[in-house]
DNA sequence: GTCCATCATAGATTTTATCTATGCTGTTGG
DNA sequence: CCAACAGCATAGATAAAATCTATGATGGAC
């Protein structure tokens, strides 16, 4: 039976010539891309496209089938935008990295409530690649995560960008300086951030210098992760933004990762007007500040 | 995300003025409708219906969304049909109750061949509810099953209708005869056709008499049960239409049970000509010849 | 009151879209 | 001419979703 994600993924082949891109640009694989053109061209009893491995192209019959899928697709995007003017009060969903503090997401979530009382917002944390499937499927409006990584999958808003910087108790012994050698931390015991997008870049600039260091935590948890620094269990790495009472924050020499925080929507997403939503707006004040 | 089978039970509903009888005719289930609507309103972001328990009515929003459900609706089939008008040599799956000789079947498809040999038939067996659900989804054009059996779900078209006799090995005492009393029959052993619909209309017909049989076998095999019917293993009743060397098929007395075979579509599928298939003619002429 | 019709909900099941891994086939660059 | 590459297809495993059965809730009819 035809359906509504076969003429997608067709419309996407015709936009964009290849199977491969098409797939990127729908946010699944190319194999599934490729079953779906295969089901499609099954359900209409014709072949639809001309595969030679150099591009694609379309049959007569696909032709005539573009007519048709152009304008089904257009009637249910119209009937969805007709619909949610009369949408109540919409939930916001938004997923946010694991790596980001907490407390930045509760400042903001309070300042966009304190605008608006009505807002329903909900938050859900994960992964950079979590993330990217929630927003992909639709599970999230758009997520606060990692961008300019090259998959163009999404449409990204830079919000702010950063370095990473050790996080040492205030009265360690270099806690004063601004700038730390890695060779001097040879003796301190470390703590593992386990989810940091920096994890394997941290190894390495410590291996290369020689410096095999213990660790003695391991958590997800970065509000956790603080804590125990500032209670002199260990010392860590983790990005700019993190703060707390008693942690002193000073550069490791040489350690010279950035990463880029912004916000990852779908196109649809983009175009149905969530990035005007005053929780991003509130990011976007807040952002600036942020950057490194 | 809106999809195309939200927009068919959203028709439904309309159409029918009710959740059950709409999912009736979408060939599925009440709950699933239900939450297929709920899904749709979801994705719209506004109620479609106003639930009373005498009725369902459109809301305003609904009645705005008609619009465009029956366009988008209406544009898939055109497409389909548009479509369909290029397609090659289509194949044509067909549906066939176990309980019907397939010495019948093979014949209508030598005879169909005969005519077009550039024909395409898939043939596949199942029981009457294997069958619905084939037809259901799609999985066969139509199925040569039972029909008159209350549940309007499909197109149903009467190709025979037929009672059922018993089958005994020529030379069985009560073979000559006509017309058979059950009773006579407590001393025979019986074999069992384990998928024939009439199986416990036979049972009770024996307990209800005091004749409690013995069994020799169990199959679903139909034209195996025959072979061992002349090899004297056993009797049993099957319906008219089967018919084979060395067994004889006199009544048994007070059995008035009959089944009615036809042909079942989908509506979609009888729309679309499926009816006018060299097979099914063929079946139509071979059909008056059975009715008893 | 009980019965009946109607829709909603929950949990299990089945189906199906999707993913990862891999194969195949031309094309390109050395 | 061969190796690397780019592009689509296939297979098996996985995950998601639709669907089913069973049951609950609600209101009208008798």
């Amino acid at each position: 039976m035809m359906d509504r994600y076969h003429l997608r993924y067709f419309l996407a082949v015709v936009d964009h010539g290849n199977f491969s891109r098409a797939a990127a640009h729908c946010n699944v694989a190319q194999p599934t891309l490729s079953v779906g053109i295969a089901k499609l061209e099954s359900a209409l009893g014709t072949k639809l496209f001309v595969r030679t491995n150099q591009r694609v192209e379309l049959t007569v019959a696909g032709a005539r089938f573009l007519n048709y899928a152009r304008r089904i697709e257009g009637e249910f995007n119209a009937a969805q935008r007709a619909m949610a003017q009369t949408a109540p009060a919409a939930l916001f969903r938004v997923g946010v990295l694991g790596s980001i503090p907490g407390a930045l997401i509760a400042r903001a979530v309070a300042a966009s409530l304190a605008v608006d009382p009505s807002l329903r917002i909900e938050i859900v944390d994960g992964s950079e690649r979590e993330l990217s499937a929630h927003v992909a499927r639709g599970r999230v409006d758009c997520a606060v995560t990692l961008i300019d990584r090259g998959s163009d999958r999404f449409e990204e808003e830079l919000l702010f960008e950063e370095g990473y910087a050790l996080a040492l108790w205030a009265d360690h012994p270099r806690a004063a300086e601004a700038v730390v050698q890695g060779e001097d931390l040879a003796a301190d015991t470390m703590i593992v951030r386990r989810h940091c997008e920096a994890l394997g870049e941290t190894s390495r600039h410590f291996t290369e210098r020689g410096v095999r260091p213990r660790f003695s935590y391991r958590s997800t948890n970065d509000e956790r992760v603080l804590a125990l620094v500032a209670a002199r269990l260990g010392i860590t790495i983790m990005p700019d933004c993190f703060e707390a009472p008693g942690v002193a924050r000073p550069r490791l020499s040489g350690f010279t990762l950035r990463r880029k925080i912004g916000v990852a929507y779908t196109l649809e997403s983009h175009a149905s007007g969530v990035s005007t939503h005053p929780f991003l707006q509130t990011l976007r004040e807040m952002a600036p500040a942020l950057n490194v």
